[in-house]
DNA sequence: GATGACTATATTGTCGACAATATACCGTGT
DNA sequence: ACACGGTATATTGTCGACAATATAGTCATC
């Protein structure tokens, strides 16, 4: 069973993904206005493609839109950080108990060769953090749940908005190692199937993760 | 603050919310296809405005749609609603616990109102649970969490979905009668401010509805 | 100089038509 | 009788134009 395809089939999936990709990334700035004929004129489509990725972009929280108004990328604040945070923390965390009780050991194999492959890169100094989604550790662990509503509200619902925040504002210096560190922890846990365990280690990083990136944010907005 | 704006603007919302409530009541059937042109004609609005409706129930779980092919219902399964139901009592609990702590007096107030007006309901033998947004007590302590991002999964992600079970299941018996204690013990915990019983009760209280669903659903589909 | 109504402009919302894709039907061949 | 191909039909995806709404600018009035 497949649950998450990404592969765009029509022009609306491809312009959605361009421009998730595009305001994650910070090549649209963060708070800045998505204007539907610009947009149409830009990717040589109509209008009705672009306003249907951006219905898409306001579904995963990267974008606000009002009636006759218009539509505009979310703000990075503090505040927002903050309660994203606290729901990632119980989400992720029920993730990783979950794949501690369903994942295969076929996945949890690959998953430890994801790991290796990390290592690599952790080594060499390459800052692996910023891709997205089969080759990241998290969006392993929430596939590997099982769980259809928790993976849809975890990769339809806040997944980029974390990214965004992450990689607009960086991560760097010994974080890098210690957060590799405790994905080893986590995918121990899940490993040794203990579910308690495994949600625990996966609440921490989290909470350790939201202290770096609320240092970053609070340093760009004093 | 004005976290959730259900006043139809454009005709589009109009639609949605129709839509919405045929699906979540039966009218429309679970599982049946949804035509874009029969709707657009049914309705006497263009294909587009169908469109971005039927999209928007895409986004809260109702509606699954596949590229060149349409939309379904979806279908009331065992396996779904056990799937729900687990993320439910998580996120549930959780915005019990955050209501706890952050609900104000007032809203503490008016929400032992809305139950004083419940009682009335339940002597009088009424099954007033039919109804949905802010007359609905799950709404209110949603709302009362006061996290934007656990307030949008919740009303947009899942409750629909939620009463879509328990609308077209039912809720009959004494099952009534224990759920209206339950929601009181609820409020009364978080009336003390205990964040924890509050978390625990509504767990509880959630874990106790799904086997009074999962019975009529069993029996439905031997 | 500030305020309020009015107009002009730009942007979003809605519509009907056309293009692309999938499904159903029918005929042919083995 | 069954399997395979091709055509006809129906449905979804995309487009450009028009309608409705909000914004900005202008002018008149206090």
């Amino acid at each position: 069973m497949i649950f998450f395809n990404e592969n765009p089939i029509t022009t609306a999936d491809k312009t959605f993904f361009k421009l998730r990709k595009d305001i994650v990334e910070g090549d649209i700035l963060a708070s800045s206005k998505l204007s539907e004929t610009e947009l149409s004129t830009k990717f040589s489509v109509s209008r009705a493609v672009i306003r249907e990725a951006i219905n898409r972009l306001v579904s995963c929280n990267l974008v606000e839109r009002k009636a006759n108004i218009g539509a505009r990328v979310v703000a990075l604040t503090p505040d927002g950080l903050a309660e994203l945070y606290q729901v990632r923390e119980s989400l992720e965390g029920m993730a990783a108990r979950l794949a501690a009780k369903n994942m295969t050991m076929q996945e949890i194999d690959d998953l430890n060769s994801l790991l290796n492959h990390h290592f690599q890169k952790v080594k060499t100094g390459e800052s692996y953090y910023q891709e997205a989604g089969d080759v990241d550790f998290h969006y392993r662990i929430i596939l590997g749940s099982k769980n259809q509503y928790l993976i849809t509200m975890l990769l339809d619902g806040i997944y980029h908005l974390v990214r965004m925040y992450r990689v607009q504002l960086g991560m760097s210096g010994p974080r890098i190692t210690t957060a590799f560190d405790e994905h080893r922890h986590v995918v121990q846990a899940i490993s040794n199937r203990d579910e308690e365990l495994a949600e625990m280690l996966m609440r921490r990083h989290i909470m350790y993760s939201k202290q770096n990136v609320a240092n970053k944010l609070s340093m760009n907005t004093p």
